[in-house]
DNA sequence: CCATTGACCGACT
DNA sequence: AAGTCGGCCAATG
């Protein structure tokens, strides 16, 4: 469904995170071959809060919740995070490389 | 149509 | 070591 366009790979990419688990936007812009529109992922997700994409699992490379701006609360992001076991501090996600979910790696290529 | 911004990342100084 | 700057592509004004 929908798989042709940046935008939409973002969606797919993002869809497809474990339950538990983060990725960054650099991760699935170089997945999707992009590795310098970083930027992009993030602009694909400002329209899938909308849709079933669970945005709150993507942070950027230090695992900081800098999207949490863009979400309805202001702690929202961050609940969401807990909720699903991961540890947030100061906005920041804690043993984020022990979280960190990578496409490139883990859908295996 | 031109200019600016934006959920970022990497390199250079 | 830390701070600064440019680049990526698209959307909005």
């Amino acid at each position: 469904m929908s798989g042709d366009g940046f935008f939409s790979k973002v969606y797919e990419i993002t869809k497809l995170i474990p339950y538990g688990r983060i990725t960054t936007y650099g991760a699935i812009a170089k997945y999707l071959g992009a590795p310098g529109s970083a930027r992009m992922v993030g602009w694909a997700l400002n329209g899938s809060d909308k849709l079933n994409v669970p945005a709150h699992r993507v942070v950027n490379r230090i695992g900081l919740l800098t999207g949490k701006h863009h979400f309805q609360g202001t702690n929202l992001m961050k609940e969401l995070l807990e909720s699903e076991g991961v540890k947030v501090v100061d906005n920041k996600v804690r043993d984020f490389e022990e979280y960190f979910w990578d496409p490139t790696t883990e859908l295996t290529l």
